[in-house]
DNA sequence: TCATAATACATAAGAGTTTTAGGTATACAT
DNA sequence: ATGTATACCTAAAACTCTTATGTATTATGA
C-alpha cells in the first residue's frame, strides 16, 4: 500500500487522467479504478476524492450530471472544454515531475560529490 | 518550475536520498543540491525544508552537529543508523509508487474501458 | 429473515503540512 | 552604504487529508 502522503499531490491529476480516457464517471467507480489500476496498492478515501471533486467542478474543469441507475443515485463527473486542456498541462506536468524526480533519485554519491 | 504540490509528499524522501549519499549537509546547501539536480525545477522553500528536517531529527532520524564556517553559523544534518534504513525503505516505496502512477498515467482508453 | 457487505453519495472536526511573510546575522562586492 | 549571497529560524494563515460519521439502496449469505 503507497502511503497517502504520496497520493496526496497526485490525486486531481489522476482523476483527471481516468476522466481524459473514460470520458465520464462517477466518484464511486473513480474509486475502484484507480484500486483496480494500482493492483490495491492506490485506495483513495471518499473523505479526500469527494472534496476535490467538488473543488474541480467550483473551479470548471468539470460538470456533473445525476443519474439514477439500479435504484441509486449516481453522480457523473466529465471535463469541460477547458477541463480537457488542463487534464493533459497537469497530466504532462506529473510526467515532468517524475523524471526529475528519478534522476534525483538515480543520483549516485560520486556525481553529488561534484555539485 | 515543478507545482509544490507535487513535491509535498516527496521533499522528506528527497531530503533522506541526497543525506544518504552526501553522508552530511546542512540546510541551505540541500536547498542549493536539490535546485541544481532538478536544473532549477525544484525550489525548496526553508518554510518548508526546515520544519521537516527538525522533526527527522525528533523522529531520530537524523542527528545534528554545529559547526562555524567563514564566520557564519551552519547545522550539519546526517543520518542515524536506524535513518539510513528509513531512507532506503522511503526510496524504494517513492520509486514504487512512481511505477504505478506511470502505469496509470500510460494506461489507453481501450485498457480502461474493460476496468 | 436478518445481518452484513457492497454500492453510492456527502460532510465536518481534527490533524498535519506548506505557504507566506517575517526576523536575525555575517561576508563580500559595488 | 547598499545589495546580494549565505545561513539559520519561526508563526499565522491556508490548504488538504484523515478519521469518523451519516444517509440510503441493493445484493448476498446464513
Amino acid at each position: 500500500m503507497h502511503s497517502s502522503e504520496l497520493v496526496k499531490g497526485t490525486l486531481k491529476t489522476i482523476i483527471l487522467k481516468l476522466l481524459k480516457e473514460k470520458g465520464k464517471m462517477y466518484g464511486y467507480e473513480i474509486t475502484q479504478c484507480v484500486k483496480t489500476l494500482s493492483r490495491e496498492s492506490i485506495q483513495l478515501t471518499e473523505g479526500a476524492l469527494y472534496p476535490s471533486l467538488h473543488a474541480l467542478e467550483l473551479e470548471g474543469i468539470l460538470t456533473t450530471e445525476s443519474v439514477i441507475v439500479n435504484g441509486r443515485a449516481r453522480k457523473y463527473y466529465q471535463l469541460t472544454p477547458t477541463g480537457k486542456s488542463t487534464a493533459v498541462q497537469k497530466i504532462e506536468a506529473l510526467k515532468s515531475f517524475m523524471e526529475t524526480l528519478n534522476e534525483i533519485l538515480l543520483t549516485e554519491k560520486s556525481v553529488l560529490k561534484n555539485i
